[in-house]
This record gives C-alpha cells, sequence and structure tokens, in this order.
RNA sequence: GUUCCCGUAGCUCAGUCGGACAGAGCGACCGCCUCCUAAGCGGUAGGCCGGGCGUUCGAGUCGCCCCGGGAACGCCA
C-alpha cells in the first residue's frame, strides 16, 4: 500500500539503498501490537559494520516519518512502525468507497489477454466430483484475472475425440435405444461404454466394429457424425446444467475435434525445424537432452496423439488471442506431459512457450481409495450439490424459519460451501472426499464468510444506513484497526493470487476480513448511542460487507444478503 | 529403476522470494445470546515443523543424503 512505498522512500533516504529493494524487505509483525510494518537490520549488519539492535536504535530515531506513520521504535534487530490508526483507516475506507466494485483490481493486465483451459469434461462421460477442482479453480482465476484488468478467455476444452466415441456407436447400435438414452442422458451412455467393454473381452471383433466406426467419424460419414453430435449435445445439456448451478460461463467449446484439421501444421513444422525423429516406428521429438522422455507426435500407424493436440491448440490459441499467459489447470498426474510438450513449443522457436503455465492441481479419492467409473464408487458432483443445498436449506429453515426465498438461499450457500472447499486449500494438496467435511459448516467455511456478509447487511438494514461524511479518529480501538488492516490487505492478495496462480490467496484474505469483523461484531456495538461513533462504525460495515462480496465473486461464490 | 510432488497439533491445512516466542479451522473439554443474525465470539488441552548433515548472524523455509506417502515414465487422454 501507499504507506509501505511511502516507509520505503523514507528508510531509502536514510540508508542510501534503493527504495524498491527494500520495500521487499519490509514485513508485517507477528502481532499488531508490534507495530503494522517492520524493517530488519540483519542485512545491514555487514555493510554497516554495526549490530542490528544498535542500527535499529540509529534508525528509528533518524527517519524522517512519512505521513500516516505515527512512530517508528526499535525493538531488538527491528525497526518497526506504527500507522496513525485514524489516517489508516481513511485511506482504506476512502479507497473502498472510491473504487467500489473495483476494489481489489487494477489495470495491471490492460490489454493483454489470458486464456484459461479448465474444467474439460469428457463427452459421454460422467461429470463428477474430480471435475470439481479444474472447474472452480479455472473460473475463479477467470474472474481474478479480470479484476486484474485482464481479458480472460475461458476454454472448455473438451475431450470429444478418441477411438470410444466408435464404442459406443458399437454399443449404441447393438443394445441402444434412442428413447431410453434421451431420457437418462449420459447416466446411460456410460452404462452402454461399460457393456461394451464387458462384452468386448470375450468378442473381440467388437473392438474392430469401433476403430472402423470412429473412422467413419473421421472421414465425416453423415450417419456416424450424426450420433456423435448427439452424444456430445447430450452430454453438453448436463453439464451445462452444472455450469448454470456453479454460475460459470465459457468463452470457447473449441475441444479436441476442433483440432483435427490443425494439426498437419504442427507436424510440418516440427519436420521443417528438424525436430522429428523416426524412432521405433513413431514420429517423435527427442528430449534426452532435457531428462524426460521423448514426446511421441505421431504414432505409428500415423495417428496424431494428445501432445500433437494440444500442440495445435496452443499455436491456434497464440494466433487467435495472442495471449499474455494460457493457462492449462489440469491435475498433477500430467505434469510431465505438459513440461514434454511445452519444451517442444520452445524448441520450435516460440519465445512464448513460456507463457504456457500448467496450474497443477492434487487429485480427489474418495475415503475407499481412487474414484474409478468401472468401480462404481464415483461421486457425481450434481448429487453433491443437491445434497448440499438440501443440508443448507434444513439448517435454514432451523434458524432462519421467516426468511423469504429460502430455496434460493439455499441453494447459494450450498454451492458456495462446496465451492470454497475446492479454493480453501494450496492447489497441489489432494483431496479426500468425505461428505462429513463437506457438509460442515461451521468454521472456516463459505457459509461462514456469507454469514458474515449477510450479518453485516443485517446490521446496515437496521441501522437505515445511509453513508455520510465519517471521523475516522473512532475506528482506531484494536478490534475497528484489525478490520481496516485486513480490508487493506485485500489488494494485495488478488495480486499475489494472480501471480501464483493460488485462488486460495484471495479465500484466506476474505477470511481474515471475516474473522476480524466477527470479532469487532462482538467486541463493539455498532450501533452505538453516539452518533458520530455509530456513523463510523457502520461505514466500516459497509466497507466489510462490500469487500466480502468482491471476494466472494471472484472466487465464483454468491454473497447473499440474508441468511 | 528414473524423474516430479508432498511430509508442520488427533484430523485438514496456513506459514509473507530465510528473520522476532511456529499459526488457523475441525474434533475434544469449558465458557458467552433480557443487546446489532450464536452458520458467531472467547478460553483450555494438543507440535524434537518426517530424520540427519550442511550453508547462514539466523532454517519450518535454502542445499545434499536418508525414511515415509503420492504421481508420472513411448505409441490412452
Amino acid at each position: 500500500m501507499d504507506f509501505k512505498q511511502a516507509i520505503a522512500s523514507s528508510l531509502a533516504e536514510s540508508t542510501a539503498l534503493d527504495a524498491k529493494e527494500l520495500i521487499t524487505w519490509l514485513e508485517t509483525p507477528p502481532s499488531p501490537e508490534m507495530g503494522d510494518y517492520a524493517f530488519p537490520c540483519f542485512k545491514l549488519a555487514k555493510t554497516l559494520r554495526k549490530a542490528p539492535p544498535v542500527i535499529a536504535q540509529e534508525l528509528s530515531r533518524s527517519l524522517a516519518l512519512p505521513e500516516g506513520v505515527q512512530r517508528a521504535e526499535a525493538a531488538g534487530g527491528y525497526v518497526n512502525f506504527f500507522l496513525d490508526k485514524t489516517a489508516q483507516a481513511k485511506a482504506v475506507l476512502e479507497r473502498v468507497f472510491t473504487q467500489g466494485e473495483r476494489y481489489g483490481g487494477s489495470d495491471l493486465g490492460k490489454g493483454r489477454n489470458v486464456c484459461i483451459d479448465y474444467s474439460s469434461v469428457n463427452i459421454a462421460k460422467p461429470f463428477h466430483i474430480g471435475h470439481l477442482p479444474t472447474t472452480v479453480i479455472g473460473n475463479a482465476l477467470y474472474r481474478i484475472y479480470n479484476h486484474l484488468g485482464f481479458h480472460s478467455v475461458g476454454i472448455n476444452h473438451l475431450g470429444d475425440w478418441g477411438t470410444q466415441f466408435g464404442k459406443m456407436i458399437v454399443a449404441y447400435k447393438l443394445w441402444g435405444d434412442h428413447e431410453t438414452i434421451e431420457q437418462g442422458g449420459v447416466d446411460e451412455l456410460v452404462k452402454l461404454y461399460v457393456r461394451f467393454h464387458r462384452e468386448a473381452e470375450s468378442d473381440p471383433s467388437l473392438d474392430d466394429a469401433a476403430r472402423a466406426w470412429f473412422k467413419r467419424i473421421e472421414d465425416g460419414d453423415p450417419e456416424a457424425l450424426s450420433l456423435f453430435e448427439w452424444f456430445k449435445a447430450l452430454t453438453l445439456k448436463e453439464v451445462e446444467q452444472v455450469y448454470e448451478i456453479l454460475g460459470i460461463r465459457f468463452d470457447s467449446y473449441a475441444g479436441e475435434s476442433f483440432y483435427n484439421d490443425k494439426m498437419g501444421r504442427v507436424v510440418d513444422e516440427l519436420r521443417g525445424k528438424g525436430l522429428l525423429k523416426l524412432d521405433q516406428g513413431a514420429q517423435i521429438v527427442d528430449l534426452s537432452e532435457y531428462k524426460m522422455p521423448p514426446c511421441i507426435i505421431l504414432r505409428s500407424d500415423g495417428a496424431t496423439l494428445y501432445a500433437t493436440r494440444d500442440i495445435a491448440a496452443a499455436l491456434y490459441r497464440k494466433d487467435t488471442y495472442d495471449f499474455a499467459k494460457c493457462l492449462y489447470v489440469v491435475a498433477y498426474q500430467q505434469d510431465l506431459h505438459f513440461r514434454q510438450w511445452f519444451k517442444v513449443v520452445e524448441l520450435m522457436g516460440y519465445s512464448w512457450a513460456k507463457d504456457l503455465v500448467h496450474v497443477s492441481f492434487g487429485m480427489v479419492s474418495g475415503t475407499e481409495g481412487a474414484f474409478s467409473t468401472r468401480k462404481g464408487n464415483m461421486v457425481k458432483l450434481r448429487d453433491v450439490l443437491s445434497a448440499a443445498c438440501e443440508k443448507t436449506y434444513e439448517i435454514i429453515c432451523e434458524k432462519s424459519p421467516d426468511l423469504e426465498e429460502k430455496k434460493t438461499v439455499a441453494r447459494q450457500v450450498g454451492v458456495g460451501a462446496l465451492v470454497w472447499n475446492s479454493l480453501y486449500n494450496g492447489r497441489i494438496k489432494d483431496v479426500v472426499f468425505d461428505w462429513d467435511a463437506v457438509l460442515n459448516f461451521d468454521g472456516e467455511t463459505g457459509p461462514y464468510a456469507q454469514y458474515t456478509h449477510a450479518r453485516a447487511c443485517s446490521v446496515l438494514r437496521k441501522a437505515n444506513y445511509a453513508p455520510a461524511p465519517v471521523d475516522y479518529s473512532v475506528l482506531t480501538d484494536t478490534e475497528a484497526a484489525a478490520v481496516v488492516a485486513a480490508i487493506g490487505a485485500f489488494p494485495d492478495a488478488v495480486v499475489e493470487a494472480m501471480e501464483k496462480n493460488e485462488p486460495y490467496l484471495v479465500t484466506r484474505a476474505v477470511i481474515g476480513i471475516c474473522a476480524a469483523f466477527n470479532k469487532f461484531y462482538y467486541e463493539q456495538r455498532i450501533m452505538a448511542d453516539d452518533e458520530i461513533v455509530r456513523q463510523a462504525r457502520l461505514t466500516l460495515t459497509d466497507a466489510t460487507r462490500k469487500v466480502i462480496a468482491i471476494g466472494l465473486n471472484l472466487l465464483g461464490i454468491a454473497a447473499p444478503e440474508r441468511m
């Protein structure tokens, strides 16, 4: 923030060091009583040939305190800076009200596109709990980048290509029924798929038939194509219902099949640049120099592979969107795959290879091990969503029987709880899906943040709050100051979340605000008798609820005003 | 076997490009609604930060080795 800048500049004058360097040295003390910013003097000890505590003493005395900084105190090897709480409250709250919806945002990414490849559902496969992380993390990043002035391009890279669709057609023609499938949707398709595999074990001719049908899709045979499109439409219809519930939309559904006619370019280019090598019948790019297995571009039968398609997609996206970054929100299992083809793009001579980022995340498993369609222990996203909403509905009936629109709020809170869970921790952590954990709404959960928001809204409603000039000096008590500090820390958290592609940093910033506000709410009476105090506290409450709403919105979570 | 990731309180995790006594939530136990939403707030208990060596004024954080868990490793995506 501005105060940090000012302190760094002031330190720069006294130490003859670069302010930009110094600002990175400044840290936040472990507890608020120790000040708002701390400057560790250890690094100066060598050059100044003095003990850190001595340097701290001298600095604390000689420094010219910038505007808004009340005092500087030496504490061991640190100089602690104490902000003038009134000035801090004024600066932070005015910024909130000036920027409004855009608080925590900026024009950092102005004019630059960011492609975000996420969710990427498979056609004719169920949308299960394992798809939640990519969907929700991708969506949050989409919103975070937009908030920082980038233009996000959300891409659902559909899994809509491969021999499995030949299998689907064979199964459908043998055992399927149009009406049943129209009714049952993806579940029916999965049944057919499972049956195909069972029967193919004893009847290998089925696999031949499947290959033949897939060939017909590739060749554009009308019957094959229409069945294929039908499966696709059925799947998308179901999936879009879930996106609707989650409030997610995509700018592009260009999936695997979309790049079918765009892979020749990749092969030609690789060959032209002398990167392709024939090995065991396949065309590969040798990566042994980079300690990686080769990247296979063409199978020995001439067919393309996953990597070929991803490279084609990257080239297309660069041409189409001229992205500043292209993110792939995909589980860490595919780490090697991305490292391989990113390297291939680099070897092709494209400097933008460095802008390709694998945003990896941990895997979701059940309490009894990995989910698998075959084992049938897979948990469908829709089931989890409805369970969460039902549970929420019960709680509302119990706690807020008079609430109107219970169903709507139950949905917002139930869905919010689920989304929050996927954005609460660092991406890389594995997740064991556990109903009890998912349906627990106490503590640092989505409902907690939503509750805090609703609570603040409730106070403002009851008080008939209207904006008016504020005496910020009455917001200097410990609890109010903590709320101010938490709100003030929000913008940096958003930037860091973008830089690291880690939405949980926003989640944690929201928690910080909620915790501080709830404490404030408990300790200080917002609707104080004193009019000056009341107006100031209401203003703080208003700012709080606004920033919580912004934070939740960045995470893709609704902020109901009552619950 | 090789490479990558992870290992912090009973459980789930955070720990600011190394820095001030290691934090939070859940669970357990104990408190707080005649007063603004108790989906809240407070307190107690609970940790040789997997182990060792090293770098450093200083290591949960960096390097090396070991142990434990996960993932990937050529014609699937």
